[in-house]
RNA sequence: GUCUCCGUAGUUCAAUGGAUAGAACAGGGGACUUCUAAGCCUCUAAUAUAGGUUCGAUUCCUAUCGGAGACACCA
């Protein structure tokens, strides 16, 4: 990459000016009129040897080895040293981008690893909702972006297919609820109606032991026709995952291992068993209930086993909800005292809740917006302003979807994904502007550019060369944006910058003609490279790229 | 109450401790007999408060105020 080049050159420089030991450090000044890069170096060294950063600054500028690379070098503001490359530097980068195609901005930091990236996490008998639609969409795209990163990934899904919530949906189930009303019906009842809540405590001993013929049968047709609905909605959202693992899998083996690990690890209280979490300034959580059954924590730790079992990672990535990061805590610190190895292994990758203006969404109520229906609505209301903004639509249903897919996807990945989405239909989902439209708009538009060049083709003829401005320049920092985005675990590294890359494409398309023209072989190798990048970089943010629209 | 995360234009979001805090939406104005107007150009507008560290703070530290989450048998 263009930057450790440069970074050794600056590291050089500074050595034959005197200066040892500096951490160089680039940034892309804000403004290209103070270059490509720039570097602080020279503020950071002054301190250090007592001279004024200017002074530094100056002299590791004259210390630098002339090169093909650099046009000029200035020092500015308080002693900044800015870099201007060379324009050759960027016409070579469209061919290379061309060359390269679809694997353009991958890199190997993570060449060989085998990472395992847990996410979605929906639980049959209850609603696949938009919760579960942020955690799939921030699990994919990290997915993606670890694999373009060198890493080999498999994705997994873990279930919640046994628990109080099972004995709930069938209590509703039973009821003569169906699979969508079934939870929140028996969540009523447990709450309102003694005898039904120890009844649905009963449902769930009987469910773990499997010794009742009836509730057998309502429990695997219920399941089925749950995971059934979920492939539906993983097909649409372009996820596969190559494994699937379930509470029912790992709950036998979640709870012997705290058994065999109890007043080591573990402690019995009030007929429970527990980690106590306060000697690691954690609080304490139930492993195994008074009843006798594991929890979600106990499974956990059996998951991690299991996983490691299936498929010998060297990350397990954890993508959840931030409201367990307490909990996640503690399990980690109970994990590494039965696998250290594994704990070390593994990391938590909290995400922001999606809420709804009334608060927190709960399919306990009922109170919730399914991902199904959202993408129904959103693909009614693309379809309603298309047909008003263009006589005709020639927009058929799949690249409806698309897009309306691509539209949820980029408002969940546009912001750091620590932080809470408040969901409100009308204003979180955006067809124009700072949105995924935006970027598969522009995209088609490169492919339609190209599409109407039958005579001409893709030069990048010498004499015919533009001078690059921000579009050219924008296109080289991608392999830089793949890499920050992988190295923070940040998709939205990734969405800022496609849309400034749209925009900035946007702008030049709006005054300069592409096709025919002096320079039209190079314009349209540009709008190639474009098109090319922006396909690359959706793709590891998971959308699709349709050629129309 | 204890712990964790968060407070940036009217709204939704950006900004590895750096230069004039950047977009989008909303609002005002505009261009186009041109390759996709889901587009382009332009104007108005923001770092919760008070201290501290630093050559330099939206970013780090402390306190206050405000929001979200967790705090034993749900997941």
């Amino acid at each position: 990459m263009i930057t450790v080049e440069l970074k050794q050159l600056i590291t050089k420089a500074c050595e034959q000016a005197g200066f040892s030991d500096v951490e160089v450090k680039l940034e892309h000044p804000d403004d290209l009129v103070n270059g490509d890069y720039a570097s602080n170096v020279a503020l950071m060294l002054a301190k250090q040897v007592g001279q004024a950063p200017k002074d530094v600054a100056e002299k590791i500028k004259t210390n630098f080895a002339s090169n093909s690379l650099i046009k000029k070098i200035e020092v500015a503001g308080p002693g900044f040293l800015n870099f201007f490359l060379n324009d050759r530097f960027f016409t070579d980068r469209l061919k290379i981008i061309l060359a390269q195609g679809d694997s353009y901005g991958q890199n190997k930091d993570v060449e060989g690893y085998k990472v395992m990236v847990e996410y979605t996490d929906p639980n049959p008998f209850k609603a696949f909702h938009i919760g579960h639609l942020m955690s799939n969409s921030i699990g994919e795209a990290i997915s993606r972006i670890a694999e373009a990163s060198g890493a080999e990934v498999k994705r997994a899904c873990y279930q919640g297919d046994v628990g109080m919530h099972v004995a709930k949906a069938l209590y509703g189930l039973k009821a003569g609820q169906n699979l969508m009303t079934a939870y929140a019906f028996g969540s009523k009842a447990y709450d309102e109606n003694e005898t039904a809540k120890a009844q649905i405590i009963e449902f769930n001993k009987k469910i773990y032991n499997r010794n009742d013929e009836e509730i057998n049968k309502l429990y695997d047709g219920g399941r089925a026709e749950s995971l059934e609905q979920f492939e539906t909605i993983y097909q649409k959202l372009g996820t596969k995952f190559d494994f699937n693992f379930f509470e029912s899998e790992v709950a036998g083996f979640g709870k012997e291992l705290v058994e065999q690990n109890i007043d080591t690890v573990f402690t019995n209280s009030d007929g429970a068993v527990v980690y106590a979490g306060e000697k690691d300034g954690l609080h304490t959580r139930v492993f195994i209930n008074s009843e006798g059954l594991p929890t979600y924590e106990a499974k956990e730790l059996g998951l991690a086993k299991i996983k490691h079992d299936t498929y010998p990672y060297d990350y397990s990535i954890v993508v959840t909800a931030n409201e367990i990061t307490e909990y996640f805590k503690v399990l980690l610190a109970a994990l590494k005292q039965i696998y250290p190895e594994l704990a070390g292994k593994t990391r938590h990758v909290p995400h922001g809740m999606l809420r709804l203006p009334t608060g927190k969404m709960s399919s306990r109520t009922g109170e919730v917006i399914t991902a199904e229906s959202l993408i129904e609505e959103v693909k009614q209301k693309i379809a309603t302003k298309v047909k008003e903004a263009k006589k005709e639509s020639n927009l058929d249903d799949a690249t409806l979807e698309q897009v309306a897919i691509g539209a949820i996807k980029y408002s969940i990945l546009k912001q750091d994904i620590t932080k809470d989405i408040i969901f409100d239909l009308e204003k979180s989902i955006s067809f124009e502007g700072n949105s995924g439209p935006y970027l598969q708009y522009t995209y088609a538009r490169t492919q339609s550019v190209l599409a109407k060049a039958t005579t001409e083709g893709l030069m990048i003829d010498a004499a015919k060369v533009e001078v690059p401005g921000l579009v050219e320049k924008l296109l080289t920092r991608y392999p830089e944006i793949v890499y920050k985005a992988g190295e923070n675990l940040a998709p939205h590294h990734l969405t800022t910058y496609l849309t400034e890359l749209a925009s900035a494409f946007n702008a030049y398309y709006a005054s300069h003609k592409i096709v025919g023209g002096e320079a039209g072989g190079y314009r349209l190798a540009l709008s190639a490279a474009v098109g090319q990048t922006l396909k690359n970089g959706l793709k590891l943010l998971g959308l699709a790229t349709p050629e129309r629209m």
